[in-house]
DNA sequence: GAGGATGATTGCTA
DNA sequence: TAGCAATCATCCTC
């Protein structure tokens, strides 16, 4: 059965008898009311068909006259439909099928990481998630400052960018989808075209511009790492911690030279101190530690250095602290600073301020220390359980690391002391290590004893 | 630019 | 898992 045949056959008993087209083209015969036969009706069939195919052999004006003639002929909806219904069945059935494809893989890795790094969705600070997270895998606070800033910026730039880009897209794809949309309308008046087919070609233009939006998801998302990888890059980079932090270090350092494993309290204290990490407290401790011991000597001016400097400070700390605990405290027997050495015995505030810091400073030139190993017990005795006063004791009790090296540089320490291995050089034991070096100073540190306030809170 | 200083990383150990 | 030791990579000073 040919193709005409089969439109004549769909259109069952349609009758376009008795209809005269203006342009003069005639309308066949109705079929089947007058007893005419299927041969007939294809054969006016057939004319219908010839003359709207020859319709572009005529003049202009004389086609849009046949035309417009055919567009109000009254059967024309019917026809349409028909036609529509064989183009469904037909070729566009293959394309329906094409249309149920799953979401591309790639471009939902592409939303995913997107959304992830704040570009799509709903605005969070600029990225500063993914900021923050690329700061905590660099590992650096300064990332809160002029780096993170400066990341968060440029994310947002490239949010904007890809916000308007993509709203560039979204208008050019609704504009031109609209124009095809009335387009398609305007030519269904003239062509079979279903409201099906032309939803259809709405979603073929989507697609190709979602191809589109892809493209500039997938440039959107390289811009992304790449800002991503030079941010972490730039942390990477090493950076010399300020003055003020080195020196907040090494004093802490020197102070705790016998054992200088700073609690985790006392690393988030000096971190927070230095504006550094915890991690970065431990590599710098770790890297000292290990540097200290390979070079005592070259280490030794610096110690020296930072040994007087905290000494003075603690001096006046332990003035301070027994003054107050005197005033404080008067139950206390002499403050818990009573020497064992009759000659260290104090009375006064007064007297333990100018002794200490004459001790520190050197000015009472070559100090006797008749005993002071005694005097450093005695001293530890005041972070004992016994004293009550827990930041004095804290106070003092940081220092004595210090007063220990001082002691040794200035009045034979090593001599006075060699005998007992708990006053070894700087807590260094024979094997190199540090006295208990397993042994965190957040357990007990060698020079603290029981009930001790630790000093690395209580500076 | 050389060489030392220094912060970070890595592999290993207890 | 913390710390050690070696090493790398960068900074800083001369």
């Amino acid at each position: 059965m040919d193709e005409q045949a089969r439109i004549m056959q769909a259109l069952g008993g349609v009758s376009l008898a008795g209809h005269s087209v203006q342009g003069g083209m005639a309308l066949p015969p109705p079929h089947g009311h007058d007893g005419t036969d299927g041969d007939g009706r294809k054969q006016d069939i057939g004319d219908i068909l010839h003359q709207i195919m020859t319709i572009t052999d005529q003049s202009l004006d004389e086609a849009q006259a046949k035309k417009h003639g055919l567009n109000c002929h009254r059967m024309k909806p019917a026809l349409f439909s028909v036609l529509c219904e064989i183009k469904e069945k037909t070729g566009l059935s293959i394309r329906g099928a094409q249309e149920e494809d799953p979401p591309d893989p790639q471009l939902m890795r592409l939303d995913n990481m997107l959304l992830a790094e704040g570009v799509s969705g709903p605005e969070k600070g600029g990225g500063s998630a993914a900021a923050a997270a690329a700061a905590a895998a660099a590992g650096s606070p300064t990332d809160n400052s002029i780096e993170h800033s400066d990341y968060r910026a440029k994310l947002s730039q490239i949010r904007q960018i890809y916000h308007t880009e993509l709203e560039k897209y979204e208008q050019a794809c609704n504009e031109f989808t609209t124009h095809v949309m009335n387009l398609l309308r305007e030519q269904s008046r003239t062509r079979p075209i279903s409201p099906k087919e032309i939803e259809r070609m709405v979603s073929i233009i989507h697609r190709k511009f979602s191809s589109i939006q892809m493209q500039l998801k997938q440039s959107t998302c390289e811009a992304v790492m790449i800002l991503r990888s030079r941010f972490l890059d730039a942390r990477r980079k090493r950076r010399n911690f300020s003055k003020q932090a080195t020196e907040i270090l090494n004093e802490y350092f020197y102070s705790h030279l016998s054992n200088p494993y700073p609690s985790e309290e006392a690393k988030e204290e000096l971190a927070k101190k230095c504006s550094i990490t915890v991690s970065q407290v431990s590599n710098w401790f770790g890297n000292k530690r290990i540097r200290y011991k390979k070079n005592i000597g070259k280490f030794q001016e610096e110690a020296n250095l930072y040994a007087a400097k905290t000494a003075v400070t603690a001096a006046h700390a332990a003035a301070a602290a027994v003054q107050n605990s005197q005033t404080n405290s008067p139950t206390t027997p002499n403050s818990g600073f009573q020497m064992k050495d009759e000659e260290f015995q104090l009375d006064s505030a007064e007297n333990k301020n100018t002794l200490l810091t004459n001790m520190f400073t050197g000015s009472s030139g070559s100090f006797n220390l008749p005993n002071s190993g005694d005097m450093f017990m005695s001293m530890q005795n005041l972070n004992g359980d016994s004293y009550q006063g827990a930041q004095v004791g804290a106070n003092v009790q940081s220092q004595v690391d210090t007063l220990r090296h001082v002691i040794s540089q200035t009045a034979g320490y090593n001599d006075a002391l060699g005998g007992n291995p708990m006053y070894s050089p700087h807590g260094l034991n024979g094997n190199g290590g540090w006295q208990d070096a397993t042994t965190p100073s957040s357990v007990i540190s060698p020079t603290e004893g029981p009930g001790s306030v630790h000093s690395d809170t209580s500076n």
